[in-house]
DNA sequence: GTTATAGTGTTCGAAATCCAACATTGGTTT
DNA sequence: AAACCAATGTTGGATTTCGAACACTATAAC
């Protein structure tokens, strides 16, 4: 079941070349030659693991958003509560590993592949869904509530991951200012 | 003639996770299990390259000095015409990208591997040449200047290999002084 | 139009690596 | 002393990767 050391290997080697070939160059600019020379690997073992670059790009998006989806929950609600430092604190550590792919993918923007907007996608759904929940007395369009809320949600997570952990200070109060003023039209009834 | 990526990319392997971890402990604490669990290789291939972890060490400390000799003509041709600049920045040249594996193999001191013994052994034959070569009217303990000159230079060396490119500045009148006293008894005839 | 050129994707035998076993050594515990 | 444990070094078959072809496409150059 578990599989050889040699593919664990060469997909890590594979992927950090890739990545770090992104961070040079556009995804159009990139050829398969290019990874492999990158990552001494050779391109029939290339194709032995990805159908072509877009496949490894799709399959390193769905990672990466499958990891965010697993979190979603847990800081949507952090962000409801108003746990802004215990977010920003978990959203860090989350990134911790893997900024530097997360950062860069966010750059790359392909028609089925667009890890930025899967994260705003999943985040929206999560408004959609908390404010249909809600027994509301405003007539503010609730919609327009919700991408608020996503972008200012997204405008964080990018922040995060292209701060370092030591210039985070002061974030917390900017966020739960604009996080207060979101949600103030969402009064409910109950 | 040309080897195998693959040897490369174990040997590579292998060297760094050697090096990482010598950076947490000390050579003797280390197994053959260690640096293979670290590298993700297996120990049957580690012993394809290697007799023991000391030969690891041996052949590390080889390929290091052999470097340093390539190099110990220059840099001491500079140091005794005092082009000081130009010796801290070839010095810090040379290191950009051993840097961190000369600096932890510097703290390894094993009987039949001491790279740092090995650049100290070279550079003081060169001085003791160097004095040689030389008519001279001091009646000065020649091997002592000899040894001056050596510590000068390994301080200088330890040195830049410590520190970042950006803090070198004021290095250079500090070690020109220094070197001018060291070659302040060594007047010749000619 | 044809001729290069660069990139794609595939194939297959050779080479390197993996994995799981094994015997051996040296030190510690009981 | 005996039993144990951790590390060493070795072996052989299974698996993966490599390298060097090959055919194919698209685009640019002449």
């Amino acid at each position: 079941m578990t599989q050889d050391v040699r593919k664990i290997k060469t997909e890590r080697d594979l992927q950090v070349a890739f990545i770090q070939l992104l961070a040079m160059k556009g995804f159009r600019q990139i050829t398969v030659a290019d990874i492999c020379e990158a990552s001494l690997t050779s391109r029939s073992t290339f194709y032995a693991h990805y159908l072509d670059k877009y496949d490894l790009l799709d399959q390193m998006v769905a990672h990466y958003s499958a990891i965010f989806a697993n979190r979603v929950d847990m800081r949507f609600d952090q962000i409801i509560a108003g746990d802004i430092d215990d977010l920003v604190a978990g959203l860090s550590a989350d990134m911790a590993e893997n900024r530097w792919a997360v950062q860069v993918l966010f750059g790359v923007h392909e028609p089925e592949a667009d890890l930025q907007a899967n994260f705003r996608t999943m985040l929206l759904k999560k408004w959609q869904n908390f404010i249909a929940e809600q027994v509301l007395q405003t007539d503010a369009p609730t919609d327009l509530i919700a991408s608020m809320g996503t972008s200012v949600q997204m405008t964080l997570i990018e922040w995060v991951i292209s701060h370092d952990k030591a210039t985070l200070d002061g974030v917390t109060g900017v966020v739960d200012t604009i996080r207060k003023a979101v949600l103030l039209h969402l009064d409910t009834k109950a």
